[in-house]
DNA sequence: TCTGGGGTCCTAGGACCC
DNA sequence: TCTGGGGTCCTAGGACCC
């Protein structure tokens, strides 16, 4: 939102739960990540301060597009997370640094949104030098590192801790920093079979990825998921089995969306209910695993299958926080059952069932048709609270954003 | 009052096999 | 008294990522 430009501002969580994305201006007010939205919002008030809650089908729709104007600058992308890409410019005859100024400017002009572009011999050296391009003002936005001499390199590792290295976690980083390892140039220096044995094989790639040695590979194709989760912690403590039902039976179709959306069936399904850890109530949390014999991305089958687990492990007298379902054991849907079984005439019914489901869906908003089981009232009782969001500027009919002239 | 959601990879250890 | 060796598969849990 480019008329927020400058103001503290934080992205709030499901349920307006706590922050998870900052402005510069709102990280300078000590905001840290992951801080509740309670304990913040007084700041509101004093420094307005911002909160808004998330809306993922804009982050989603946005991010789409500049993927799109990003892709133009190679034919080999890797959209690594909603807002991360990675480029082989291998061959790029241009000044590197401009060629990144190139980027910045289309992304900005085709979509409106700010963008930093490290580049370096591997994945993990194209990160920190994106994390420089960040921190340095006075870069513009990029930094190549081929472009600078092995001691300014050496100088620039050394002013980074260690932490911010891709694949260094807080784990990690607190015994890297016991064997006297702080700076990104201590890690760099580390011997990689050393790195290998006590810490690990990804810490060994790590190390080597950090000496200009590709360890790991540009991922072009996005492989399908082999486990999708769909939860959601609720809105209001919620207490009565009819409730989880509804819960769930969304769930379900959620991740069994999903599952169809990536051409893929799952034979393992997993439920889990439980209550919120910071509550002073008495606890209680379960999980229940359930095989089935056919593998689908029938919803309706799913469904029964989690009702049925959820009965088992509900248990009367909790004030539930939090559920959710696991898909697992996923694999491509294509010759499975038509080769092992003769088609049944079932069957296809329930694939064609579930293509018609899909598209009035897509159709006419998610949720227009859906099963009995999701049910019509109720959903205020657990649903999530989104009090501060954004309109769905580019993924709502109702909310468009239109431009006076 | 109020504390997110969705993923991946690796490892150790147990079960089981011949 | 002595009690093999080598392998695979599965699962739970830990660590990381955004």
């Amino acid at each position: 939102m480019p008329a927020l430009k400058g103001r503290p501002l934080v992205v709030l969580s499901n349920n307006d739960g706590c922050a998870i994305a900052r402005t510069d201006e709102a990280k300078a007010l000590g905001i840290k990540m992951g801080a509740p939205w309670f304990q913040i919002r007084h700041l509101s008030e004093s420094q307005g301060l911002m909160g808004l809650s998330a809306n993922f089908a804009l982050y989603g729709d946005m991010s789409d597009r500049m993927m799109t104007v990003i892709g133009r600058f190679s034919p080999v992308q890797e959209v690594y997370s909603i807002d991360e890409s990675f480029l082989d410019l291998t061959g790029i005859r241009d000044d590197l640094t401009k060629y990144g100024q190139q980027i910045r400017k289309e992304v900005l002009r085709d979509t409106g949104i700010p963008t930093c572009v490290g580049m370096g011999p591997t994945k993990t050296l194209a990160k920190l030098a994106n994390h420089m391009a960040k921190k340095k003002t006075d870069w513009d936005g990029v930094c190549d590192l081929g472009s600078l001499s092995r001691q300014e390199l050496a100088r620039l590792m050394s002013d980074i801790e260690v932490r911010e290295v891709w694949g260094v976690g807080r784990r990690i980083a607190k015994r890297l920093n016991e064997m006297g390892i702080y700076s990104v140039f201590d890690l760099a220096k580390l011997d990689p079979e050393k790195a290998r044995t006590e810490f690990s094989i990804v810490l060994g790639k790590t190390v080597q990825e950090l000496r200009g040695i590709p360890r790991i590979a540009l991922d072009e194709m996005s492989e399908p998921k082999k486990q999708i989760i769909s939860s959601r912690s609720f809105g209001l403590p919620v207490t009565t089995l009819p409730q989880l039902e509804n819960a769930l039976s969304e769930f379900i179709a959620t991740a069994c969306n999903k599952l169809r959306r990536q051409d893929s069936v799952a034979s393992t399904l997993q439920i889990f209910i439980r209550t919120s850890p910071f509550r002073k109530d008495k606890q209680y949390g379960n999980c229940l695993t359930v095989n089935v014999s056919v593998a689908s991305s029938d919803s309706l089958a799913f469904t029964k299958v989690a009702l049925r687990a959820l009965q088992q492990i509900f248990r009367p007298g909790y004030n539930y926080a939090k559920a959710g379902v696991m898909l697992m054991d996923i694999e491509p849907a294509v010759g499975i059952q038509q080769e092992l079984f003769p088609v049944e005439e079932e069957v296809e019914k329930r694939v064609g069932l579930m293509n018609t489901l899909d598209a009035i869906n897509a159709r006419f908003g998610r949720g227009a048709l859906k099963t009995g089981s999701i049910g019509f009232h109720d959903r205020e009782n657990w649903y999530m609270r989104q009090e501060r969001k954004t309109p769905g500027y580019t993924t709502n009919w109702e909310e468009v954003l239109t431009v006076r002239a």
